[in-house]
DNA sequence: CGAATCTGGTTGCATGATGCAACCAGTGAT
DNA sequence: ATCACTGGTTGCATCATGCAACCAGATTCG
């Protein structure tokens, strides 16, 4: 039985996981976004199995989330790249990595790292309501709008 | 052949999608955020099967992000409740919920929303550098550090 | 108190998704 | 011209998911 579909389901997390909920989705993006452009690369990077990648990348691109462009290197190749759809699931990325920073490593374990290119800082996520108040799980109301 | 494990990567990203990257696995905590603690109320909300909402709570008890507690009406029975590990991964589903209203809804489309008790406005996420300046996917460089 | 019902599951079964290996056409390098 | 690399596709075995049936203990109803 194929597992349910959230693409009408009326709350945005539910349709977000549906569209790059999937295994190995989000870790595609996560590559892309330092940088992978290529097939081989992608597989390479993630060790899934080459079927699986088609059919993930296909779907991004189906979604809007990358397109396929001219190899960057002038080669009859193809690419791979983020389109801003798909560059906006950053903070989802960097989100994940915050959490995973703080409850999934033990003491002396080594882990890769983003930084802020310029800086050479690490990167927060932070939840805000308008006006820069940092917000928790414990301030929050559900409500249905119109969009 | 069972879809493979990122236990071991040295990335947070792919540790955190390890721990909660499965099917309903973060609504599962979407709806505990907003106050759901009952398996049955859990099974009407999202409508999944019983024994996977079972295997999934488990998997979510074992790993600290849920806990068992007496239920709060005092009867007999059990209730899931979040554990700090879980709540803080309040983040991680206001940026899937934002990049979702972004992308994934049709003008005039209903939709759920969570909005800050206190103001009644919505919620952003935002990544920053230590500075509280706004960062993008083009600002990072990617490292190995020790825990 | 006894019966019906609710809660919180478990067990079996059919089907879809995943990993693996083999294979293949077009491109590029020698 | 040949040989390897790129970017896949196809087939197969196994695991996960959804569905339905079933069940024990707690609660409610009469």
């Amino acid at each position: 039985m194929r597992h349910k579909s959230f693409k009408a389901n009326r709350c945005p997390v539910a349709r977000s996981l549906d569209t790059i909920g999937e295994w190995w989705s989000l870790l595609i993006v996560r590559d892309a976004l330092v940088g992978i452009r290529r097939f081989s690369d992608f597989q390479k990077s993630l060790g899934l199995a080459k079927n699986v990648l088609s059919t993930r990348l296909k779907k991004l691109v189906a979604c809007g989330i990358m397109e396929q462009v001219p190899a960057s290197d002038g080669s009859a190749y193809r690419e791979y790249a983020l389109t801003q759809k798909g560059r906006e699931l950053f903070p989802v990325i960097v989100a994940l990595r915050q959490w995973g920073e703080s409850y999934l490593f033990s003491r002396g374990e080594k882990r890769l790292q983003v930084l802020d290119k310029r800086t050479g800082k690490p990167f927060r996520v932070e939840v805000q309501n308008g006006k820069g108040k940092i917000l928790t799980a414990n301030d929050l109301e559900l409500v249905t709008v119109m969009n």
